[in-house]
DNA sequence: CGAAAGGTTGACCAAGATCAAAGTGAGTGG
DNA sequence: CCACTCACTTTGATCTTGGTCAACCTTTCG
């Protein structure tokens, strides 16, 4: 499995002791086609999933918090790319050692199996996105999205403190547009039409304030998770 | 978790003595929002997963063959809706007893996690064809892919005997075009400009013919695992 | 038969891509 | 400390892919 959000104190346990590995923003921690055998767990910092075709057109798969597991596959070599954006920490335990530990432990494995059902779920919104929404309501999702995986990785569940709207955006605005499937000059100027639209703020290229969130959520089209929303068809 | 190619014998056996149900094509096995209380494994026919936003758009996020499982999620709804393309046969088990299952069985839950996993894979390819493949080279990823679910459903692994590139579409033209991300009118068009090309043969509106597999590959842009594409920044 | 749904084709349009140029800012060396 | 460079970002002009609108055709089914 290529990288999981959401972890359960039965991995951070399964990490507890292990050795960590710092990066450089750009550095890679594991390559597309190397032996998949190490899985790791972000203490700090922020990475990025991709895969790159022979032609070189790339498609961001993710960005990844504190506390996302990465890693494991069904394959014998990864298939994906994973570097950091930001400098990053994270700490890796032999893969055979983690299947193992699954193996043994039940508990661990129903752990497991719900964070990657977890997964799965995010990647239909994805999907969702990426077939159906315009560049400006993928940028608000985006947005959205940030914020929240930020707010999850500093441990601030609930509407909070900490600087209302401030988003901060340390990918390039090319890791960006390859994440939603746009090209760069299409983000920045999407990134305009919010800010014209009163619906953001741009404090420097890699900071933005969101301005109205119900808006942009209303933008996002977003899907309040509690309610049903969708009707069969015919 | 929404629905899983790829079963194994443990799963076969988990349904082995459930009652069956007829769906009609068209018709819904279970729709988003409503409570997510049985799961499926489809013996027959070919069924669609989708997802519609509040304003009508619609994203096919898959289709769905022999042996394929479906209906799992974290949550305690469906957000998504199965509905029967052809006229289709499933098992069914209540939720309840599938988990407990899971639960008792480790070795169950361990291929179930690995399933997950498979499909995982599966959406990641997706989210590359959606976000970076134009309308010409998704529409021969999925005539590909069309081609190499029906075989496996229909237990062909090997290149074998059947017809040679007779690859059929029950689905609408519409169905396709929500499923790549596309309009109805680029779907047939693109079909026209295949046809053109020499890589299919138009037999009629539900079935075609694979002229050139090699090229159609080429097209489809099979990814090979290409080398990392940004290099640390300092 | 006739109606309705689905499919194809054509004409036109627009969202986003591409090409080009200029602005910005952080890191480096003088 | 400053200026130079290089990478990144923004903005503008133009082009293209795929979307939209509309007509017509085909098949299915009552």
């Amino acid at each position: 499995m290529p990288a999981l959000p959401l972890p359960e104190d039965v991995f951070l346990e399964a990490f507890a002791r292990a050795p960590t590995r710092e990066l450089a923003p750009g550095q890679v921690l594991l390559a597309a086609g190397a032996p998949a055998d190490e899985v790791f767990n972000i203490l700090d910092g922020m990475l990025m999933m991709s895969r790159t075709g022979s032609d070189g057109r790339r498609q961001v798969l993710s960005f990844l918090f504190r506390d996302n597991f990465i890693g494991l596959t069904t394959a014998d070599r990864y298939y994906f790319t994973i570097q950091a954006v930001t400098p990053a920490r994270v700490a890796c335990r032999p893969r055979a050692d983690f299947e193992s530990r699954l193996l043994r432990d039940p508990e661990a494995d129903r752990t497991f199996r719900n964070m990657t059902l977890r997964v799965l779920e995010d990647l239909l919104d994805k999907i969702y996105s990426l077939g159906q929404r315009t560049a400006l309501e993928r940028l608000a999702v985006f947005l959205l999205y940030l914020r929240h995986s930020r707010r999850l990785a500093d441990g601030l569940v609930e509407d909070g403190s900490p600087a209302l709207g401030d988003v901060s955006l340390p990918m390039t605005r090319e890791d960006i547009a390859d994440y939603l499937g746009l090209q760069k000059e299409t983000v920045s100027r999407s990134f305009g039409q919010l800010e014209k639209r009163g619906l953001i703020r741009r404090l420097d290229s890699h900071r933005v304030q969101l301005l109205d969130l119900g808006r942009l959520r209303a933008l996002a089209g977003v899907v309040d998770f509690a309610s049903p929303q969708r009707l069969p068809r015919s």
